[in-house]
DNA sequence: TATTGATTTGTAATCATTATTAAAATAGTT
DNA sequence: AACTATTTTAATAATGATTACAAATCAATA
């Protein structure tokens, strides 16, 4: 999504396009690594001096109402956010966090099998695989 | 697992099984709606008044070493606890928060696909989907 | 360009979790 | 049953992530 569309997509939904929010957006759609809300801070900050993680966390709340990104909360205390909200598997390290992406090729039989079963169509889902990966064996 | 068993599944394993580790594990293990640490805390006061959140919570990571529960971290910023090892869905309702395990009829055999292509073992996974449960609709 | 209301920012507050440490309890041994 | 080395508990303080708040700033519209 480039930052016309952007733009056009924030004020449709009532919200003004800021300089702080386009650079938000631009950060988190472009990285795969599902950063922390602190992580894009300390990387804004270099281009926008006075930005606050206030800002990141309330821009951060508008995405995911967008539906532009995805939160996930990890048990080391923090959330992560991924943009990727096709259907997809996480693969998280156990170890020291990390987290990929990994586009498996039944993973879209199994989702439709599961929501068949269901009788509705959810909201959104989560699936993640824990391992150790090559750096911390 | 009785309370035999997890006295000498602490001991085989160098653990001292002591009376608040058992009350805490047989709350938890008997539980299907994944509390927080502050919600064992709130049940086991009454019977234990002098119990601390420490102890709950150190209690609680021993378990998750001897692979007895599984911590799911969500985006409310709390953990969550899960004594159910096997696969299984969690089924979450975005507005409350409120979590059901769901065992779907043919996940196990689609999961194991998605496993065998890894080439190798992993030493976990999760699998959400959100939703509106009917209270909240 | 002026106005109005939304947004940003810096600070303080909150909440969940972890660290610390003295006191109490446990497991193994006499 | 008592002894003792060691672990564990529990109370408090500390940390770290997130949210609340209020004054200053900015974006959108006229």
């Amino acid at each position: 999504m480039n930052t016309q569309d952007l733009i056009k997509k924030f004020r449709k939904n009532g919200y003004k396009a800021t300089s702080q929010r386009l650079a938000i957006c631009k950060l988190i759609l472009s990285r795969k690594d599902h950063p922390t809300a602190d992580q894009i801070y300390q990387v804004l900050k270099e281009e926008y001096p006075t930005i606050s993680l206030t800002t990141i966390y309330n821009t951060l709340r508008i995405l995911v109402e967008l539906g532009l990104i995805q939160e996930l909360g990890f048990n080391e205390g923090s959330i992560r956010y991924d943009p990727d909200m096709e259907l997809h598997i996480n693969m998280v390290c156990s170890k020291c966090g990390k987290i990929d992406d990994y586009k498996a090729e039944n993973i879209i039989q199994l989702w439709n099998t599961i929501i068949s079963d269901l009788g509705f169509k959810p909201i959104g889902q989560r699936i993640d695989i824990y391992y150790e990966c090559e750096e911390c064996k």
